[in-house]
DNA sequence: CATGTGAGGTCAATATATTGACTATTCGGG
DNA sequence: CCCGAATAGTCAATATATTGACCTCACATG
């Protein structure tokens, strides 16, 4: 088959999540935001009470030292805050500002709305597919 | 269904291409090279002949500034090479070094054959519609 | 053949992401 | 009760990735 570059399918995912990382961030920058944020954000969000910043690494399956660096471009940026736990000396709670808060209720329907655009070139079934296989590979991933 | 955390596509995809690398890595550590440079070394490996800077970042999906320093590490490593193009003064034509041929060579079996296992929980048809999904979104996002 | 557009390449700034190395605290078992 | 192991967090180094700004050269159109 002349032509047919072969792409691999781990090239593939990770070409994909860049695609993605970059079709999405004119929907976050006029309010100055990356993708990624919007991913803490958005989970902060969606969480009872407040975080630890291990926890939200967990959560979000990145390093904590990864998640440090968030939550600080966050907190500088006036979306989160943090606290000291007072049951442990370590460990301290992340959890939304009112600006963050603010912030995630005004851009929740533009990203709902482009997810629900992003598949129309592809069956519904299809997608659903590649979403169920995505979390199974991630589950065989982690263990 | 309490205790069901949505996993959104988008994250979810972003989460398994940091999975991927980070699984991948301990495959090419011993050689001192990333999953990322590996991807670089298969496509100069498999094309004829040298590929200019730009045609290496269009058919990767990166930018072509990220494309030059992938490069220029890679030279750094003595696994690429890059020399001018009499037919265009601008542009410069890199392609594997010795080395770098070598190595492709001596990783390439390792490589294929972490792939083959990467499925191992899933269903042959669900990875072969997992390929197909993301080819064909990646094509929705270039355009 | 001159000029403007566009393509190839680089550099700088910034965000994301990893690992390694370290400190401080918690917690379980002897 | 105390001590070693595990957990929470930080800092540093490095790779990946983006955009913006800029230079050089190619090429088409007038």
């Amino acid at each position: 088959m002349p032509g047919t570059t072969e792409r691999d399918l781990i090239v593939g995912v990770i070409q994909l999540a860049n695609l993605l990382t970059r079709r999405l961030a004119p929907i976050f920058e006029k309010s100055k935001i990356t993708p990624q944020q919007w991913a803490v954000l958005s989970v902060l969000g969606e969480s009872e009470g407040a975080l630890s910043l291990a926890g939200l690494a967990r959560k979000l399956l990145v390093s904590k030292q990864n998640m440090t660096g968030m939550v600080a471009r966050l907190e500088q940026l006036g979306l989160a805050e943090r606290e000291a736990d007072p049951a442990d000396l370590r460990s301290s709670k992340v959890q939304l500002s009112r600006r963050g808060r603010a912030l995630v209720d005004k851009l929740r329907p533009s990203y709902d709305e482009w997810v629900r655009t992003l598949g129309k070139d592809v069956s519904q079934r299809d997608m659903q597919s590649l979403t169920r296989t995505v979390d199974r590979l991630i589950s065989e991933l982690e263990a």
